[in-house]
RNA sequence: GGAGAGGUCGCAUAGUUGGUCUAGUGCGCUUGCUUGGAAAGCAAGUAUACCGCAAGGUAUCGCAGGUUCGAAUCCUGUCCUCUCCGCCA
């Protein structure tokens, strides 16, 4: 949610902004509703004000008779103010995030490249998907996953688990290194969790709910964004840096594509999530701080990514900024995102009512957050398969990740 | 799942025949006095949001609704916590 006083302070500056990422912005229709909830709010506190006088004592019959109408008046004008503010609220939350300056306007068109680690591997024979090579070397079981769970599910399988549970073991070891603080956090939330993540109401489609009335955790930013809502930080244990572990589940629904067969798009992929709550100042540096982690582990699995700044339409609305990083998968010919960073600036903090006690100006402040993926597996998974296969359907080991693992390559299963 | 108790200002508590209760007290914290310095003691202050240029006003006693001229106090619903019992892959 963006603040009405810079709305109404910078009203062309914002809107300015804000035609990044929409096609029209009507700024004027959200200040007259902030007018006529002000007015609304001083004439209702003038009656309430008169009620008060009187219900300090027991008042003669006469006056009882007179707070009685008075009453009727203050139920109305509650009334009104509560539709009032109701408006207000829907139109102002319907506004997104204001692009940073260096957000180039519009959509997917106007990504950039901002940098690339590594070349396309080169390979001197016919390559292997991974959905093939994953079946040559047992390391995923489709099928069973299938009987079990349905389409969009797969099981990982011997040294396919240990691949997975080697790459969560490489990230969390660099976190810890880095000194976030570690959280394993419930996998389900209730409905005003994903209200104030701002995950609804728009994708209450994309979320598994279960009878309790609680969802499915979709991505462990609904978590660490919901950890301190409400809550008064202290300023100098800012900033708050996290990461956690989820499982993460999403419907995906009709957005499967044969060219995003195997592990590319599944209902339940695996993810460590970074998330830190600055003060303002300084969220900006803890953006470059996160997306620098990003690479760096990404560099450390030795493989051909690329590092994209997203345009504003192409952004989440919550986000000011965003940047993803996408790692090559040689048979589909692209790049696929593995970690998405992001600063929402204070609107996320505004939705979640997250704050810390300014010392300077002794007034409550909103934080900043921001969050990265660091990583999610499930397209590093193929990505290494397929970057590291060698001709014989095997498939080489990066080091970093050969400390956690009892071999140095996967053969094929005999 | 059953039965009971409870949710009040950072913490702990008072407040249930409705009316100077937004709310007392203790602790903690801040500032000042005192001191060579400290402790103790003394004094003052110590929630948040909104409206207002200001004076000031309004709202909030888990949350939502109701009764009433007036609700922390009464009624209904709901969430959460605790105790006992039952069940338990």
């Amino acid at each position: 949610m963006l603040d009405i006083n810079k709305i109404r302070e910078q009203k062309e500056e914002v809107k300015k902004a804000l035609l990044k990422r929409m096609e029209s912005v009507d700024l004027d229709i959200i200040i007259s509703l902030d007018d006529k909830r002000k007015k609304l709010i001083q004439e209702t506190d003038e009656l309430k004000s008169e009620r008060n006088k009187y219900s300090k004592t027991k008042p003669s019959e006469e006056i009882i008779k007179k707070m009685r109408e008075l009453g009727e008046k203050i139920k109305k004008f509650d009334e009104d103010l509560e539709n009032v503010e109701k408006e207000f609220k829907e139109k102002l939350s319907e506004l997104p995030n204001i692009p940073a300056d260096d957000v180039l306007p519009g959509g997917k068109e106007n990504n950039k490249v901002i940098n690339t680690y590594k070349d396309k591997p080169k390979f001197d024979f016919p390559i292997k998907d991974h959905v093939e090579l994953c079946k040559l070397c047992g390391l995923i079981d489709y099928e069973r996953a299938v009987k079990i769970s349905g389409s969009g599910f797969w099981a990982y399988t011997g040294n396919g688990a240990l691949l997975e549970w080697a790459l969560l073991n490489y990230f969390i070891d660099f976190h810890k290194a880095n000194k976030y603080t570690f959280i394993i956090p419930p996998f389900m939330l209730n409905e005003a969790s994903a209200y104030a993540s701002g995950h609804l109401p728009k994708f209450r489609e994309d979320l598994f709910w279960v009878e309790d009335g609680l969802c499915l955790n979709a991505t462990s930013e609904m978590m660490l964004d919901n950890y301190h809502r409400d809550e008064v930080l202290d300023e100098k244990k800012l900033p708050i840096k996290y990461f956690a572990y989820s499982p993460c589940f999403r419907r995906e629904a009709g957005s499967y594509r044969t060219e995003e067969r195997g592990m590319i798009r599944g209902h339940q992929f695996n993810k460590i999530e970074m998330f830190q709550f600055t003060k303002p100042k300084d969220s900006w540096k803890s953006f470059e701080e996160l997306k620098d982690n990003a690479e760096k582990l990404m560099e450390g699995l030795e493989l051909h990514f690329r590092t994209v700044q997203l345009a504003a339409e192409d952004a989440s609305a919550a986000m000011s900024k965003t940047v993803d990083i996408e790692v090559w998968i040689p048979s589909m010919n692209n790049y696929k995102e593995v970690s998405s960073i992001s600063n929402a600036l204070d609107y996320q903090a505004r939705r979640g009512n997250i704050r810390f006690k300014d010392k300077k100006t002794d007034k409550n402040e909103f934080v900043h957050t921001l969050n990265a993926s660091g990583l999610a597996t499930s397209r590093l998974f193929p990505a290494i398969v397929e970057q590291f296969q060698q001709k014989d359907g095997s498939i080489k080991i990066p080091k970093v990740l050969q400390a956690y693992l009892p071999f140095k390559k996967i053969s094929l299963e005999k």
